[in-house]
DNA sequence: TTGACACATTCCCATATAGGAATATGATTG
DNA sequence: CAATCATATTCCTATATGGGAATGTGTCAA
């Protein structure tokens, strides 16, 4: 069912968009997350397998620590999808743009207009 | 806990993903998204239900029909916070291209093209 | 080797959720 | 009012998940 299986699902979680934050800061070592998040460290480290097994962290491993770093490209999917989204509230700001001229016009009659519609589909 | 009480949650379900990327061709009734989707439809009303409840859809009653329309501004939260991620990939394919002109120029002394892609990670 | 350190994993629990089946609600038509 | 259409809700179940507590694993220092 509802698997943790892709990015979608790994970041509607806010403590572990909290990590990709960090993350975007540059490597850290789980501990360092721990501190900053203060959270405890078994559930960053959970967090974190998470984030690995979709891509979104790698490691590297220097000495006894895991050095996590953010792999941005995996989230590339999201970026992508809502990416569609975007024109339509722009497009939707322009038309109330578009609503308040009219109306200033309408209380300054100085031009020519009248015509208003609003129905939309 | 993980409440699906906002935008990110609600959109980690592939299924309302494909809700909201029906509406966004225009208002509509449940019954159309049934067809469309192929899906039970107590699963659709469900799903419809979640997604209104996070304000990514609004509801217009017409007759014994409910007329379903994106609010695509509910997207915004993710569009911003995926938005901050994308000059590090693009930063990154960039250096990979930087990399790549490099390999180039040591093969081709001379300096005439021939390159072609590369698997990269 | 022993011990400390850094981190991962396991066990356990409470809750959340998707989905199926059946049913309820509300508007429309006859 | 009865029947029907369009949709929502409820009941139920299997599963997934976050988080806490405790423990395991691997590395480095003395």
């Amino acid at each position: 069912m509802a698997t943790t299986a892709d990015a979608f699902n790994a970041v509607a979680e806010a403590r572990r968009r909290q990590i990709l934050d960090v993350l975007a800061t540059g490597e850290r070592g789980v501990n360092d997350l721990v501190a900053l998040l203060g959270l405890p460290q078994p559930l960053v480290s959970k967090h974190l397998r998470v984030l690995r097994e979709v891509g979104l962290v790698e490691v590297r491993e220097q000495g006894r620590e895991r050095l996590y770093r953010l792999n941005a490209e995996a989230l590339r999917p999201i970026s992508d999808w809502v990416k569609n989204y975007e024109r339509l509230w722009t497009q939707r700001l322009d038309r109330l743009d578009a609503v308040l001229q009219e109306l200033k016009e309408l209380q300054e009659p100085t031009g020519t207009e009248q015509g208003h519609d609003s129905r939309n589909e």
